[in-house]
DNA sequence: GCCCTACTTTTTATCCATAAAAAACAACTT
DNA sequence: AAGTTGTTTTTTATGGATAAAAAGTAGGGC
């Protein structure tokens, strides 16, 4: 059967709209809704009817309006809300990465889908998504062979980033003037000075605002094959580094401080220094990709 | 159910093998056959039970010798031999490829499932693999978007295979003397020359060649996302010129002639050279590629 | 002790069923 | 006529079942 996490979000994404107006206000129509929670129709009335039922809203003569302020149990618990393909996401991703899962590892579709308690096809269906990652190759008729998240996988994935990173800041770099981009990377430098300035107590944004810069820079001229990559670096990244905290903010600093310097190497268009910059830039977060690597295999 | 184009397959294999063994010839262990066929020997039984019960080998005491000789119509006609997720791809490529499918149009797994009569779950998994090649995206709880297999997307195909090819390019030439790839090489320029000398009745060979000279200039420094790239082209062009012949013998001859041209520099080892060789190869396979493509398009 | 065949258990490929969600259609209101 | 809500149809997400294929176990002969 189909979850319902998507009603359950949107019923608590409506909770929160409601706690925001202002008593007896009258609701936007059911296709405003729709739109503004980008789900189907359907969706919003079941939300409605639920509403209604828990007299959260009043429906009188097809008007309706809000009936009682909202609790903080009202609203669905967090875990209901994600969908399961999510959750099978994040129970691999930590099976492969926290679990004791070596290189050469054969994956067992039939025993994850056990032990994350879902039906082997929501495990296989990811499989096949994860496999782009080059990290699974599949046999047929047979399972899974995982090829460790290792030194090499990091080294090839940083051989490309760079060729990819160094082609989109070199054509970023020969946007004209005119380009809406350059006032993009304004406010991305403005962004950064100001958690450097705050770095004590906001380390943590840093990786937001490092994926924001990288995919500002391969704006300047899209190619999906590269977006296509990039999501896989932030993939990894994401996972990577939700578990493994280790110098956290001295790193993030570091990162931060070469973002700044690669900012405005592009605001000086001068290539070569741009070039440099970059390279330093990614030597470095592949170093510590690595090093956190080493760390991770073998903690002594 | 699963499909038993395993068992058939290996069935008409172990057919040609006995047709090519003299009669009377004892039969090779249940596991030399499994490790020949690369199935697993539960197949090669269910294979020679039935091979026993049509006579066509003998058992006796426990001894199998081949008891009479093969009859054409002893083999499994070929279309059972493939099966369910490539017959999905063939039908798939077909019905993007030669159909009147626009881009934009958005695919419904549940339709194209009847038309290929097959399980939705099939066109699904299918469709989750072919994402990587960029032509189609996902809307969660809805279809996949179809976004064309336009000029732009073979583009920015050939933007990236521009710099991985001058990448391996390049690097191949700093393999060091001792290298076995040379040797390769040479044996490959070889059958380039054999296959201009007879381009006449053999020019469909080419694309065979094409795959074998590109994979080997990967080989010099391997990187699994380069080969994953390199997948979609192969598999890209596969589909695309099955159905589009024009002037298959001319392109071929032109691509063989830049391919000799290729190697020659690569032998020289001077690298500005073999850029340049490089760069108007792919150029020229570009050009090909989109020529075809608005022919594909506008039938004029 | 290795290799062979017979038998058993596990896993994969595949179809089918169904609730949730989306999409399409219809009727109503201002 | 455009925008609303009510109703019906279609499609997607997900679990379950099962034959085919693989993998594992066991006993026997050299």
């Amino acid at each position: 059967m189909k979850t319902d996490t998507v009603y359950k979000k949107a019923f608590n994404r409506m909770l929160d709209l409601l706690a925001e107006s202002h008593l007896e206000a009258r609701l936007p129509s059911e296709n405003e809704l729709r739109g503004r929670m980008g789900v189907s129709r359907t969706t919003i009335r079941k939300v409605l009817k639920e509403l209604a039922e828990r007299s959260i809203i009043a429906e009188e003569e097809g008007v309706r309006t809000i009936g009682r302020s909202i609790d903080r149990k009202d609203y669905f618990p967090d875990a209901e809300t994600t969908p399961r393909n999510q959750h099978v996401e994040q129970h691999f991703m930590e099976w492969m990465l926290r679990g004791d899962t070596k290189p050469g590892t054969f994956i067992n579709e039939l025993e994850l889908a056990r032990q994350f308690g879902v039906a082997t096809n929501g495990i296989r269906e990811f499989l096949i998504r994860f496999s782009r990652f080059g990290l699974i190759e599949k046999r047929p008729n047979s399972g899974w062979h995982f090829k460790g998240f290792t030194e090499a996988f990091a080294l090839e994935l940083f051989e490309i980033r760079m060729m990819f990173e160094l082609r989109s800041a070199r054509l970023f770099a020969q946007l004209p003037d005119s380009s809406p981009l350059w006032a993009n990377l304004e406010a991305l430098k403005t962004a950064h000075d100001e958690l450097r300035d705050d770095i004590e107590s906001r380390f943590h944004d840093f990786s937001r605002l490092d994926n924001r810069f990288h995919r500002l820079i391969n704006e300047a001229s899209p190619n999906r094959f590269i977006d296509d990559f990039y999501d896989i670096i932030t993939f990894i990244f994401h996972y990577h580094y939700q578990w493994n905290k280790r110098d956290e903010k001295q790193r993030n600093l570091a990162a931060l401080t070469e973002h700044i310097a690669y900012i405005d190497a592009l605001f000086s268009r001068d290539q070569s220094r741009i070039e440099s910059v970059c390279r330093a830039h990614l030597a470095s977060a592949r170093q510590t990709l690595i090093q956190s690597l080493i760390g991770f295999e073998d903690p002594s």
